[in-house]
DNA sequence: CCTACCGATCGGTAGG
DNA sequence: CCTACCGATCGGTAGG
């Protein structure tokens, strides 16, 4: 069916652009280049999407929506805040790991929406970042984590360490990704933890 | 006297570029936004630099020359590696906060260099890098870190914590840079080190 | 998916 | 530091 083939033709179009924004970002990818990656020529890129933005709309949104029902998988569980914190930086090491392509341009290309889709996606952001930074001020309150941190260090310093995975992660040589994020998870949450 | 001006008005010229370049990044930072903010048209800009890349590249290498006098300062202390490491972090957060704005130009934007500029700065950086791992090694060595830690997993996350510190950090608002630094390094290391 | 094309903008130069 | 300008390239459209 047409609308089939469209589909299918268009997701061939924002994967291979998800590669070049990765390569070269967004601004200095044209749609030329892309076209050449696929063996077509520039405007008949126009059939499958409305905008090179279009493309960038498609990669950040989508995968705010996958960061988003991974949070709230873990946030309807009955755990304590550690355990909490724990698996919702695995379920974030685990939803990039699926699409280590499209996170490196989530991360690095977002700031290239436009009006309103930019203050959109901020907002998504926010709000995600602050859902872990509660964990961490349940963590506080329950004597599970060090009063004297700085909360707002500690949340920064996790997405920083969460973000960059994408640029240095090869899935072929090192550990994999549930591996990874129990790891990373257990490095800085007992960079959080009392002491014993 | 004129050379003494003309430098003076390059640094201004690349001062300029560099809040831009942070903004909107390089590739959609054009010579004539430059000129706009100078108060001169862009051909006035070619008086004072020879490219636009040029400019790249004096932020990139003047910051990579800072974080290198910044380390060889602190290797050639006779410390433990846990201390080492600690003061690293420090002065690694010290250099970036003397100047945010190219500290996260050199972070998202050395990729535009081109051919041979590109290549030199990844070498220096993978050096830069590699000393860092060396104080980790050293401290399992000594027995100051967990034999069990992953090397490359904790350098990287050292790096990814250390790198987005200037999209985050507010210098009128947050503490001070070397007390952020004190922390910084405290959480990560406390999360390498031995419980006790 | 193509040919043919558009107006806008790009980095940069010549000459003063 | 300016005016005047260049060739190249940009995202995108018309019409098939």
């Amino acid at each position: 069916m047409e609308s089939v083939a469209n589909l299918s033709r268009k997701e061939q179009v924002i994967r291979s652009a998800a590669q070049l924004f990765r390569e070269k970002g967004y601004a200095a990818s044209s749609m030329r280049d892309l076209a050449q990656k696929l063996g077509i020529e520039a405007a008949s890129l126009y059939s499958h999407i409305k905008s090179k933005e279009e493309i960038l709309q498609s990669l950040c949104f989508d995968m705010a929506t996958e960061f988003r029902k991974s949070l709230e998988a873990v946030e309807k569980k009955k755990i304590t805040a550690s355990e909490m914190l724990r698996l919702g930086i695995i379920g974030h090491i685990q939803v990039m790991a699926k699409d280590l392509t499209a996170s490196a341009v989530f991360m690095n290309e977002h700031r290239h929406l436009s009006q309103p889709y930019l203050r959109d996606f901020l907002l998504l952001r926010i709000n995600y970042i602050n859902r872990f930074k509660s964990m961490i001020e349940a963590g506080i309150l329950t004597g599970e984590f060090k009063e004297t941190i700085d909360k707002k260090l500690a949340v920064m310093t996790l997405f920083s360490s969460l973000n960059w995975m994408p640029l240095w992660y090869d899935p072929t040589s090192d550990i994999d990704p549930a591996a990874l994020g129990a790891q990373l998870s257990d490095m800085l949450v007992n960079g959080l933890k009392k002491s014993k």
